[in-house]
DNA sequence: CGGCTGACTGCGA
DNA sequence: TTCGCAGCCAGCC
């Protein structure tokens, strides 16, 4: 069972949650959202503690580029891209098209901060 | 209690 | 346009 005591670890699990189905946000952006601004490290580091936790969309969680730099922390390699696609996510290659399904985490969650 | 690590990011070459 | 590098900071060892 991983830390999810923590509050660092709680804002971040507020904020996937929070994600709407079919969109995708980014690591720096969480990490913005919860007033850390240079930390998206931290956020990765957070989900890979959330991994596998159930209600958690952690496979909407994409880096700034649109790429899926978490998909090798999923059970399958594939299985990040295939959850986005079965939610209509559209891809341009290997990566997200951001400009169509970013959501913007500090403009639409309303949480405590 | 001190040090190392990382599902990132923006900028310079 | 693509690649490399240094900063960032809570957790875990």
């Amino acid at each position: 069972m991983p830390r999810l005591d923590t509050d660092f670890h709680n804002r971040v699990y507020a904020v996937v949650m929070a994600i709407p189905e079919g969109r995708v946000t980014t690591y720096g952006a969480i990490a913005e959202a919860l007033g850390l601004r240079r930390s998206a490290r931290m956020v990765g580091r957070a989900l890979g503690a959330l991994t596998g936790e159930p209600g958690i969309p952690c496979h909407r969680v994409v880096n700034s580029s649109g790429a899926l730099s978490g998909a090798p922390r999923f059970a399958t390699p594939t299985l990040m891209r295939e959850l986005l696609e079965a939610e209509g996510v559209t891809f341009r290659g290997e990566t997200v098209v951001m400009g169509r399904h970013f959501w913007d985490p500090r403009t639409n969650y309303r949480g405590e901060l």
